[in-house]
RNA sequence: GUGGUUGUAGUUCAGUUGGUUAGAACGCCUGAUUGUGGUUCAGGAGGUCGUGGGUUCGAGUCCCAUCUUCCACCCCA
């Protein structure tokens, strides 16, 4: 009896194709993360459920997966918690979850360690994270993360070597049409209270995010179901509307919050990042000012930011910002932090969708050794050995098989060169070396070959 | 979590109001070609129709459940 084997719900495999293009995008991250002076950290898949529960809300807690404890899971359990549902069920069978995000198991991480650390600490972190959310495109189950964050320092350097960080993944990645969304929580508890609903900042968040989506009506409507009144959401309508350039929507909001003490304080935080910027003389930031950027997670008390390739059907590919008390809830104060992460598997879509993954992104085998016969395999076998000497990527057909078979598995794997071996190539010394591409094929010495074959 | 959608050969898909033995293309294997792949030609293999029930004389087709896919909402990378 055999049955299919499946994989679950919103997880993949990814296979050798994949995998160089997906090499191809950390690697250029990781690169990035290092030259700005970031440290790796890697944590376990799994947390306990007390670090992981209560740290990203009602909705998030719903969307964490639980590890059912090992052995006898149902022992600590009694009859009256199954009776009493499973919110009471829950901490009797489970005392484990698969890590939701990488920001709260660093912060675990800061906590346990503080003495040890030097702050400010920077650390990048490239894991796999789970959600038990219902896949859709670009939405996975399972999927990486690409964290880079600073914690135990205020100084807003921090925030524009994101924006610099930002800039550089992207041109490596030859992702050129793409906007930096910036915005400021301080500034969007400034406009609340401008507008007179003050304490009624994360219904007016939740609303503003959907800007894009639904439409200025829609956000409106929204807003006053979300007990937002009819006054304020008419005074809030020109903020949202602003348009010009960073310079001249700053100016239009400082007007607007000249007594929001709160406010003039995010302004003048952007203008120092933007300020910061200008000495790193970039040809083109890619940084735009939204007011209606506002992003889910509640611990953001700073700078927000937001990545955004545009002319592509994904969501966004990036996204961050500062978080003054990350640490607070696991017992440690005052350590302020700001990070970001990048979605490798968003931009991975992203790039297939413009089909911009270069060439090298494909690595394969460079040259694949044919041969004839026994004597010719083993001949191959010395001339395999000299390739590899030099870092050449070369295999040899191991079984013995027509040559149409070992052309066959040279073009199935996308192999470049093939150096064919029989009789004659033994007798004169010379092999003959074949571009699969071209079908050009010339009899040269292994000297040759190799210069050849250095030349790419 | 709510509502909808999808599933047929390795892959992409046909399959009539329920009616004989479920098809095509591509891919795969063999040969034409025993020292040369991609092209061409000839032949061949490959399907518990996602899974489990039900209705019916008869189900790929209708009904129910379940899994999966994609989409919208919620939320998010």
């Amino acid at each position: 009896m055999s049955q299919k084997p499946t994989l679950p719900k919103g997880t993949r495999d990814f296979g050798p194709a994949q995998m160089g293009k997906r090499n191809f995008i950390f690697s250029a991250i990781k690169q990035v993360f290092e030259k700005y002076g970031f440290m790796p950290l890697e944590t376990p898949a799994m947390e306990n459920l007390s670090v992981l529960t209560g740290k990203y809300g009602d909705e998030g807690d719903q969307l964490l997966f639980k590890v059912l404890n090992s052995g006898d899971f149902l022992s600590k359990a009694k009859e009256t918690d199954f009776a009493a549902g499973s919110k009471q069920l829950l901490p009797k069978i489970s005392e484990k979850g698969l890590k939701y995000d990488l920001t709260v198991p660093f912060a675990r991480y800061v906590v346990m360690n503080r003495h040890d650390l030097a702050l400010p600490f920077k650390r990048y972190q490239i894991q796999p994270v789970w959600r038990a959310d219902r896949p859709q495109k670009g939405r996975y189950r399972e999927f990486y993360q690409c964290d880079a964050d600073v914690v135990g320092t205020n100084s807003l350097i921090c925030e524009t070597e994101i924006i610099l960080m930002i800039n550089e993944v992207f041109a490596k990645l030859g992702i050129k049409d793409f906007d930096i969304k910036i915005n400021h929580r301080k500034i969007l508890t400034g406009i609340t209270q401008a507008i007179g609903a003050t304490g009624k900042e994360s219904d007016f968040c939740v609303a503003i995010d959907k800007l894009d989506k639904i439409g200025i009506d829609k956000v409106l409507e929204e807003m006053k179901g979300r007990g937002i009144s009819e006054e304020a959401t008419q005074k809030a309508l020109p903020i949202l509307a602003l348009t010009g350039t960073i310079e001249e929507k700053i100016a239009h909001l400082k007007n607007i919050l000249q007594n929001s003490e709160e406010g003039l304080q995010g302004i003048k935080d952007l203008e120092e990042i933007l300020e910061t910027l200008k000495t790193f003389d970039l040809d083109q930031h890619h940084v735009d000012f939204d007011v209606t950027l506002a992003r889910g997670l509640s611990y953001y008390t700073g700078a927000i930011f937001e990545v955004k390739v545009n002319n592509v059907s994904i969501g966004s590919v990036s996204g961050g910002g500062r978080y003054d008390d990350l640490t607070g809830v696991f017992g440690v104060p005052d350590l302020s932090g700001v990070g970001f992460s990048f979605g490798v598997d968003r931009i991975y879509d992203v790039m297939e969708e413009l089909d911009i993954f270069p060439e090298e992104a494909r690595t394969s085998t460079e040259v694949l050794i044919i041969h004839f016969d026994d004597e010719s395999k083993k001949y191959g076998l010395s001339v395999l050995n000299q390739l590899r000497k030099v870092g050449i990527k070369s295999e040899i057909y191991p079984d013995s098989a027509k040559p149409k078979k070992q052309f066959d598995y040279a073009n199935k794997k996308n192999i470049s060169y093939t150096i064919v071996i029989g009789s004659d190539e033994i007798a004169t010394q010379k092999l003959s070396f074949k571009n699969m591409a071209s079908g050009q094929q010339e009899k040269l010495t292994l000297e040759e070959i190799l210069k050849q074959l250095s030349k790419h």
